[in-house]
DNA sequence: AGCGAAATACCAAGTTCTTGGTATATGGAT
DNA sequence: ATCCATATACCAAGAACTTGGTATTTCGCT
């Protein structure tokens, strides 16, 4: 088979970057570059336009954010990877760009060849985060701390079996995954439902969830 | 200032991956080797002997999983990174590594060089991740990729009916509140659980709150 | 040694949910 | 005008949950 050659389009307000990123582009064989924007409004045009397959774009552009172009790619129904080459590495920008839809964010002091091997790596199905940026993502799965209102109200097992509940779980599975008996996590239910005044599970996840009990 | 020097224990059954690991770890001076053990049984004694600043582990031991390891960290109050290193690509080694306090994930297939500069990467504050499991925990921040099939999926009734459901309210309560006949409420409810693939209030709730419908 | 909290386990009656059907009315799209 | 999606409604059997009991074991604390 021959290789595959990816077109591209590039948007990055600040020249010296941009020249650095069409450089990197132009160096790789794989890749073909369409455009290269400066703003969004360029950015936009050019990728309805060109309809690349990868979309590399800043987030901090003078007249809106790449995060706008990004949308556009799915309003456009368009078969585009965007990557996010930026500066930021706050959890608002950071997040933001992955809710659009970004399947990479990688930082703008990363080597060039880091970069290239992020677009292609993204481009056979990965998602190449910088480990800063990761680390960021991490803390959505490990959240902070059972807080004092948790740890006050429910006790460790009853925390657990409430989260395997929340996770669809029925008690006689949950009692097989913990492996107790199902009368000792109806138990367990029983006696959370009575912490937090409810009776059912459906009213019980709302009221953790509501309390901050589960992440 | 003088260079860190970070210790490092390793749990990893098969001899080759071992030894390569090993290896590894012993030429990069910025390293020292405490332990390198075959199960999780030695690795988790071997954690709590040494206390090393690094764990490097596998997930699938003959005795167990490396997510219990990972789990000692914290129940030990250890001041240890966890880095897991690991064949499972799949959402459920990745997620229950993730969510056990690991801060890295990356595949054992990646090379060697990548593997020091994950850990000191990780050392340095970040999280260094395999793209094709950061395209995983991506799914998480992308609920509604298939939009096609799951943001279109529920109708304006049906999610009315879901966000009674996650407030807790019966069949009954919501034929109530709705002036509809319960069974319209139950027919409803059986869609829900036809589009979202699941069979319970709590499975419906969960993946509904991990797809975006809720909140 | 004794107390209390937490986790474990069991039972049974009653309630609610789940599932596989069938069926009608309405409104928008072709 | 017809088709299709949506909302509505009903039934019944079986599964799962809820509730109010009782009871044992383990563990930390006094």
């Amino acid at each position: 088979m021959s290789e595959p050659v990816y077109t591209l389009n590039i948007v990055e307000d600040d020249a010296d970057v941009r020249d650095r990123l069409v450089k990197l582009v132009e160096q790789e064989e794989k890749f073909a570059l369409l455009n290269a924007s400066s703003n969004m409004a360029e950015g936009l045009h050019a990728l309805t336009k060109f309809k690349p397959d990868i979309l590399l774009t800043d987030l901090g552009l003078p007249d809106g954010s790449g995060i706008e172009i990004i949308k556009a790619i799915e309003e456009n129904h368009l078969d585009c990877e965007a990557m996010v080459i930026s500066g930021f590495q706050d959890e608002h920008h950071v997040f933001n760009a992955l809710e659009a839809g970004a399947k990479a964010y990688i930082l703008k002091h990363d080597e060039s060849q880091k970069i290239t091997d992020a677009i292609l790596a993204m481009m056979d199905g990965g998602a190449p985060i910088s480990p800063v940026i990761a680390r960021l993502m991490l803390q959505r799965f490990q959240p902070v701390k059972p807080s004092a209102a948790l740890t006050e109200a429910l006790t460790e097992r009853q925390v657990k079996i409430l989260k395997l509940v929340s996770q669809g779980f029925s008690s006689k599975e949950i009692a097989e995954k913990l492996n107790i008996s199902y009368y000792t996590v109806t138990t367990h239910i029983k006696n959370i439902y009575s912490k937090l005044q409810v009776n059912s599970r459906a009213e019980a996840l709302y009221e953790a969830n509501r309390l901050g009990f589960l992440s």
